[in-house]
DNA sequence: ACCTGAACACCGTTCAAGT
DNA sequence: ACCTGAACACCGTTCAAGT
């Protein structure tokens, strides 16, 4: 049974914007939602996700393993906050070219960026009750890039729950990489099995999960192609010129 | 510490690929993997993955919690042999047409129903140490049918990566909206936004998170039309004959 | 050869009690 | 107003002991 009820919208996260006024008025070093949140990430870049436990998180805090339900209604809401931080490191820079293509790219590069370094992320930001601050000043972004790009309101929010879903799946699936030896296991793997029955995973094998970021890459400009020729079918067929690899 | 060391690579899962012949020879209803495996199914559908833990599965089967461990080596090994035993039901009945883009299609939507039924299968194909016997199936005839849409071994490498992204990512973001109100949640906080720092949200929120099969197709034929581009870049530009919705 | 049962080392969360 | 500490109801896993 969840308390449920009376929600209401507000996010439920306060997004507080890091703009400057006044962060925390207690005795610095004291608990509150920032220190506990910066905590949460110094414990996790330090010994993994899953070393951010309640217990652990109270004696880096030099404070009981329960302080932190009276900052936060539940573990969850804590991990909100802190994805909520992570994912504003990814405009940190960010300056809009007005090329709609190199925008889309640069975004999602930098998206993927920060998934990868805390793989723990993906999951969080899916089970949030609603879309963290910080993910809906990347979404508008997006949404400006892709509208320059020529595409209207509905296309627009189909390419960017693909633009979502592949750059989600694709950390989810490389942060099981970080240590590059699973690559290696998993190409291993297709490149042993019996030829007569796997003829095509044999000879594939060899090009399987080699280099996360190119593969990304790859599959980013595919993406970007089919979205480009989405907004401008009519573009003219270019004989003559070379062809891709 | 991990025992490690020799476990070669025989995939250490033992996929016995349903052929028939004795799949276990002990009293029906006595323990054995396959019938763990079956409870373990029976219990994430009656009651969802997060119920399915070695207390809950001793009660189901009338065993004492830790007689799984006579099975398998560990709960992650037994979510492995689930994963693989769902996954198998991906090409049941599916039979290739040679028609490449059809069979692609076909394919990753088959595999995207038995993600969305069961959504804790994702982290589990990624988390395994080796892919699948079912995975090395599925991904066998995908490769075979990106093959035939004339791809080099390097690009089906490429797009194969691509497509289990894609399929994964949004099975993951999917199955979040399992009750369907947290997907209007979604929309509506986008809706809420300021208009004048976020004109684009406020305009494109109506479309988002709508039908999620139908952005799942949207995306599947993006990256189609991508890949077949990509084979065959002399295409000719088809004009006068209608653009796209 | 297979299973049990107690035990170990953990979890997130609640709540009365402290200051 | 904030924090503590004990307690609750769980986890996965190990290992000596049973049959």
């Amino acid at each position: 049974m969840i308390r449920g009820g009376m929600t209401t919208s507000r996010t439920d996260l306060d997004g507080e914007d890091a703009r400057a006024g006044a962060p925390d008025r207690r005795q610095p070093g004291r608990l509150g939602r920032d220190v506990i949140v910066d905590a949460c990430i110094a414990l996790a870049d330090r010994e993994g996700a899953e070393a951010v436990t309640l217990r652990r998180l109270g004696g880096d805090l030099g404070a009981d393993a329960t302080a932190v339900y009276r900052h936060f209604r539940s573990k969850s809401e804590l991990l909100g906050a802190v994805a909520d931080r992570l994912l504003a490191r990814v405009l940190d820079g960010f300056e809009p070219t007005g090329a709609w293509r190199h925008d889309v790219h640069d975004v999602i590069v930098r998206a993927r960026r920060v998934s990868l370094v805390h793989p723990a992320l993906a999951p969080v930001l899916a089970a949030a009750p609603a879309p963290l601050p910080s993910v809906q000043r990347i979404a508008e972004v997006l949404f400006d890039a892709l509208r320059l790009g020529g595409l209207g309101d509905r296309h627009i929010a189909l390419a960017y729950q693909l633009l979502e879903s592949y750059t989600a799946g694709a950390a989810s699936l490389d942060a099981r990489a970080a240590a590059d030896e699973v690559n290696s296991a998993w190409r291993v793997s297709f490149a042993m099995l019996p030829a007569d029955r796997f003829p095509n995973a044999v000879a594939v094998a060899p090009h399987l999960y080699r280099d996360d970021d190119d593969a990304f890459e790859f599959g980013l400009e595919m993406i970007l192609d089919a979205l480009e020729a989405l907004a401008a079918p009519w573009v003219p067929p270019m004989v003559g010129t070379g062809g891709t690899g």
